[in-house]
RNA sequence: GGAGGGAUGACAGAGCGGACGAAUGUACCGGUCUUGAAAACCGGCGUGGGCUUGCCCACCGUGGGUUCAAAUCCCACUCCCUCCGCCA
């Protein structure tokens, strides 16, 4: 959520801003009528109110005095007000709900850093990194052998079965099988191993409630892209982002415990309401995948360097697996709702020769917190709220894509990157399963 | 799933229609005393909102209701604890 406060202090800063993300002016000159309108009724209802306290108060002290007939009269003056009171305080509430939904709805002032455009075209490319690059190595070329999609490779080795997938759960629910469901355990691991020092590692529900979805931004504003159940009033997180910016929902932090960094290794899934029939086979794009999230809480000053040591990680992470990888500044055109600045990284998967998203690396300013309620204590003693950074580390089912595409051998056979084979035993092969 | 008990400030815990934003204790922060610390004593110590910056308003799990007046009474829901059942 944006900063009201800000919008009265600098509406032209705040419009120019939200301007280049697509958000009318008359919009914002709405939601700047309303919080006027809200104040004044606020004014207004907080005056009765204290009327009814005080007039109330000389009804006790009437009856003690054993003063009925005072009393009686005091009474119904208070109805009197009260009634006034509950009419004033009414179409406060109606302006509050009026101006709180449409403030939802608008998404993140955009860092200046982040560069105009429509949609994802628009994205600016900074660098690609590819093994032997510091080197002096040219950008890799890539054998016939490597150039075969995944979903063949997976149906060859038997390591990939979208159509048991698909029987199960219906199209884009991927199923693995043997060392194919045992490489996705082992990346998943790998990263978990890289990261969990530094980063507590959480096991959060798979399902959250409402109120969890609204203070990312996930909710009311993507409501179709996510899985609902509509029984138990849950939804399937798309990202582990959305329980771990919950865990500290509401309360007040140390500062001396930020930047607060946490790690979690869930299932995510993605409705892709609006993506149907576009770049849906094999894995480029399935409604569940599994994901390691990073994550912190930090001071203001901290945000840049809590950025950065995400995004380090999850470039150590592609670096390790040996994979081409290319860095995306996200326009204003393909932000996420409540990010201010988004690196993308996308890894380069020679089989169906594209650039895989797998990674998202963010800074919401305390737009996620400003909803969560997630605040620090100054050392003044008041109270600010705390600012938010993300990034996956990685999703997995696009790395496992680029992993077999890459390492894909002229016989037909997979081999692993050196990094993976803790993880099969000291084996990195992967044959056809006799 | 069944029966009972509970939810109050950082924590413990009182209050169960009126002067209660809330006793008391602990913790914490200042001060006195002390060579220093401890103890003792004195003072302070929740969060948000509004505007005329001194006042007002809101918040006692959540949402409704009763009342001139609700932490306190009523209803619903959520969560926690104990026992029984079931289960991994």
């Amino acid at each position: 959520m944006i900063d009201l406060a800000q919008l009265r202090r600098e509406p032209d800063v705040v419009k120019s801003a939200l301007a280049r993300r697509g958000v009318s002016s008359s919009t914002m000159d709405e939601i700047e009528l309303l919080d006027v309108e809200h104040r004044r009724l606020l004014q207004e209802a907080e005056a009765l109110r204290a009327q009814v306290k005080e007039l109330s108060r000389r009804v006790g002290d009437a009856r003690r005095a054993k003063d009925t007939v005072t009393a009686e009269e005091l009474t119904e003056k208070s109805r009197v007000v009260g009634d006034e009171e509950r009419a004033a305080s009414e179409a406060t509430d109606a302006v509050a709900l009026k101006l709180r939904s449409l403030l939802l709805m608008i998404p993140n002032l955009p860092d200046s850093r982040v560069p105009d455009g429509a949609d994802e075209n628009d994205n600016v490319e900074l660098r690609r990194w590819w093994v032997g690059m510091h080197e002096g190595a040219p950008f890799p070329t890539y054998e016939e052998h490597q150039r075969v999609p995944h979903w063949e490779i997976g149906t060859e080795l038997g390591i990939l079965d979208m159509e048991s997938g698909a029987k199960i759960a219906g199209s884009m629910f991927p199923l693995f099988r043997g060392a194919g469901s045992k490489l996705l355990r082992a990346l998943s691991s790998l990263s978990l191993d890289k990261n969990a020092g530094e980063y507590e590692e959480i096991r959060p529900p798979t399902f959250a409630l409402t109120e969890t979805m609204m203070s990312t931004g996930h909710l009311p504003k993507s409501a179709d892209d996510m899985y609902s159940i509509e029984r138990d009033g849950l939804w399937a997180i798309p990202t582990a982002e959305v329980p771990l910016t919950s865990l500290r929902r509401g309360d007040i932090l140390d500062p001396a415990t930020l930047p607060l960094r946490l790690c979690a290794a869930t299932a995510c899934f993605r409705r892709e309401a609006g993506a149907a029939g576009k770049d849906t086979r094999g894995l480029l794009r399935v409604h569940e995948f599994d994901k390691v999230e990073l994550f912190a809480y930090c001071l203001p000053e901290q945000s840049d360097e809590a950025f950065n040591d995400v995004l380090q990680r999850a470039e150590a992470v592609l670096q390790a697996l040996g994979l081409t990888y290319q860095l995306l500044e996200l326009c204003t055109g393909d932000l996420g709702t409540a990010s201010a600045y988004t690196i993308d990284l996308n890894v380069y998967s020679p089989g169906v020769d594209r650039w895989l998203e797998v990674s998202s690396v963010s800074w919401f300013r305390d737009f996620q917190a400003r909803r969560a309620n997630v605040r620090y204590r100054a050392p003044d003693g008041s109270t600010a709220l705390v600012h938010t950074v993300n990034g996956s580390a990685l999703g997995w089912v696009r790395i496992w894509a680029a992993v077999v595409e890459t390492y894909r051998q002229a016989d037909g056979s997979i081999t692993l990157p050196q990094a993976l084979a803790p993880y099969f035993g000291g084996e990195r092969t992967i044959r056809a399963r006799s």
